[in-house]
RNA sequence: GUGGCCAUGGUGAAGCGGUUAACACUUACGACUGUGACUCGUACAUACGAGGGUUCGAUCCCCUCUGGCCACCCCA
């Protein structure tokens, strides 16, 4: 099948991916040290739609932004409403948990989440139309030792995962109390140095002025190298706060640097906003990242609730892992010959996958040498051959495939899988 | 949405305006008719992304389209 040619087969489309076999496994280590790690920290999993009605995104992540304004799949259904895929699950999370009034159940909620989420953009390295976000939400307090507790989560996952690469950069955004005095300085700050920005960031200073500290141009790194920072406007309850954060990060030792140059791109966040980057994926350099958002949940139509989270790309994790091989090979090979060992193969075959291992066995009555090759191919640890004479005498030679060594055992399902399990081979 | 690079089999890849599209790997079968790995043999692209053009002739030249990769914007 030949992609790109409508008469000979059809093709997934553009920044949609299929996981295949071979890197499934990957994808379950991820998942599976997320699930065990968030466990211990009281997260429990929420499942929510992946459609939700457009508005909902407009109002949480905000008008004006790129994944509002260029990025989103909207679409309108049968019945004339305007439904979208979600593009970041918080909103989708926030919204069941208003409607649940999952508030009322405690004063902390622990959420977490996995899933894929759609977005309209141009595909390149780690970064696809429907990608795959692992997060967590703590909705419910504005203690700092939650922002760190959320902190201390996501620098441990990836410790789990084997990751030490990415490192952890903080900053706090402020409140809509300080953060527009901030802006209005910063506006200040760069219409004074217009002639020495570039363009896009020309444009930026009216539509998001504090993109213009992200800029990697290297004349704009220049020319803000003086502008104000956000930290020295932070009001006292946000600076409290802030130092709160790092007071416990601090006491627990998790390891973070200041970048107060680090923006968001959702208009929700406020305060403790962080990013975990890595200068492995190219030009994708946040693995992760998250923030808190203590007016999101009111926004809403809910209570006036703060709450914290971070999301990361399982792509980006999965390309950080690399190669890694999670094959799960068969504990045994079952090889046969002749019509009746065919049926005393599958007996035991199936009996020891009763009792919990892998087994496998050639589908096809192939000649011995062909049966043991693909024994071979699938890195079987042991395998027997069953004829005629096994089948007379009741015994079966079990091979180990590492080493060739072989024994005589009785071919009976719960022997072969006490010689297997207890490894107590010759 | 914008830009750059690219497009040969299941994979990685050579190749030249003109009838064998190299090599390697993978896969299948066989040499070993009751034992895998190594080795050896055989098979596997009417076909070089699609469409059109130039030419006596194009996989190799030109155009369009489609697709891929990477980057910008933005973001996980």
């Amino acid at each position: 099948m030949k992609r790109g040619n409508l008469q000979v087969g059809i093709s997934a489309i553009k920044g949609f991916n299929d996981l295949l076999p071979f890197e499934s496994g990957l994808w379950q280590f991820i998942e599976q040290t997320a699930r065990k790690v968030f466990s211990r920290y009281g997260f429990q999993e929420i499942r929510v739609p992946v459609v939700e009605k457009t508005e909902l995104f407009c109002r949480s992540i905000g008008d004006t932004t790129d994944i509002v304004e260029k990025e989103m799949y909207t679409f309108a259904d049968k019945g004339g409403n305007s439904l979208t895929l979600r593009p970041e699950g918080t909103a989708g999370v926030v919204r069941a948990f208003i409607e649940h009034k999952l508030y009322a159940l405690d004063s902390l909620t622990k959420l977490c989440y996995m899933g894929p989420m759609f977005r309209h953009e141009r595909p390149q390295k780690g970064r696809y139309r429907q990608f795959h976000q692992i997060g967590v939400e703590a909705i419910g307090s504005t203690d700092p030792m939650v922002d760190a507790q959320v902190l201390h989560l996501v620098s441990r996952l990836f410790q789990e995962l084997g990751l030490t690469e990415p490192s952890l950069q903080i900053n706090s955004l402020g409140c809509p109390v300080c953060r527009p005095t901030y802006r209005r300085a910063l506006v200040n700050f760069l219409s004074g140095c217009q002639d020495a920005l570039c363009a896009d960031c020309r444009r930026r200073q009216a539509t998001n002025p504090l993109r213009v500290l992200d800029c990697k141009v290297p004349g704009c790194i220049l020319a803000t190298q003086g502008a104000p920072t956000i930290s020295d406007y932070l009001c006292p309850d946000c600076d409290t706060h802030f130092s709160g954060v790092q007071g416990y990060l601090n006491a627990a030792d998790v390891p973070y640097s200041l970048n107060s140059r680090m923006v968001r791109g959702l208009d929700y966040y406020t305060r403790t906003t962080f990013e975990l980057v890595t200068g492995l994926l190219g030009a994708q350099s946040a693995v992760a990242a998250g923030g808190r958002y203590d007016g999101l949940v009111e926004q809403l139509g809910g209570p006036s609730v703060p709450g914290i989270g971070f999301a990361l790309g399982v792509e980006r994790v999965a390309l950080l892992l690399g190669d890694r091989s999670f094959e799960q090979v068969p504990d045994l090979f079952v090889a046969v010959m002749g019509d009746s060992a065919r049926k005393t193969g599958f007996r035991i075959m199936s009996g020891l996958q009763d009792a919990g291992l892998r087994v496998e066995a050639d589908a096809e009555a192939k000649s011995l040498k062909s049966q043991l090759r693909r024994a071979d191919k699938l890195k079987a640890r042991y395998s027997i051959v069953i004829g005629e004479t096994e089948i007379e005498t009741n015994k079966v030679t079990l091979k180990r495939m590492a080493d060739g060594e072989q024994e005589l055992v009785s071919l009976e399902a719960v022997e072969l899988a006490a010689k297997i399990t207890g490894g107590s081979m010759l």
